[in-house]
DNA sequence: TTTGTCACTTTCAAAATTAAAGTGACTATC
DNA sequence: GATAGTCACTTTAATTTTGAAAGTGACAAA
């Protein structure tokens, strides 16, 4: 069973796409999401919580809710008895992918000592 | 006069140059300033504090100490006496502009009714 | 029966955000 | 020369968000 909640009433503080963007994936954990759904093979919310930086796990728990909220996630059982979950990106959150590319560029050249790879280091699973 | 402070130790939650560059600007606020600077010619403390979204002063003046404390931001006193100060993205700050243009066509086109336009509205000065 | 795993939720202290008012340096006007 | 106004912030206090830790419920295996 596949989960996609989307609901289209979300009201902006401007027209500007960036700041719309920003109150999406405008803080320190979300991109980090996508990112490991992205990249690292990460789909369960214990996968996503051992993610080399140890998000919180009741924000990782909101997180996730918003960003199925808005479309860019979907949520899906792949077990019963027990009940297993894996979240997956859709296309909308795919789409991301030029951002992360570009934040990850810009970190890595300017920020010093930081590594430019999609994969990462992968320090544990 | 110009003052350029750049301190280079800064401790990352890890060696991931997207968790890096999130820790910089990864909130709400941070990348609407340095969208403001580059391409909507708001260079005074009181012209950031007009833009559309109405960032709280105690705010913009930390993300300014914040920005200049990286080296994407420096400051010029323009005028004295009174003393009157203008804001301006350094090398490092105008290098966001690939992240700015791709969180704008992400917003763009897939949040419903954003601009795609890096002058945006301008409302008001 | 006990232990273990997964997927969260709850709790509560600490930190960040917000709106609003205040401050200091000056200039311009009555 | 007293008052009003501008700019560049800072301070204050209430609200919201975050973060660390512990707890819960559904099951499975030993």
């Amino acid at each position: 069973m596949t989960e996609v909640l989307k609901s289209d009433d979300h009201d902006f503080r401007s027209r500007c796409s960036i700041a719309r963007t920003l109150e999406l994936v405008g803080d320190k954990w979300t991109l980090l999401i996508v990112r490991d759904l992205m990249w690292h093979d990460k789909h369960t919310f214990q996968a996503l919580q051992n993610s080399a930086e140890r998000v919180p796990s009741n924000i990782l728990s909101e997180r996730l809710k918003r960003l199925m909220n808005w479309g860019l996630v979907q949520r899906q059982t792949y077990q019963y008895r027990p009940v297993r979950y894996q979240y997956h990106l859709t296309d909308i959150g795919r789409a991301l992918e030029p951002v992360l590319l570009q934040a990850m560029r810009w970190g890595h050249e300017h920020l010093e000592g930081g590594l430019f790879d999609p994969g990462g280091e992968q320090p544990d699973e």
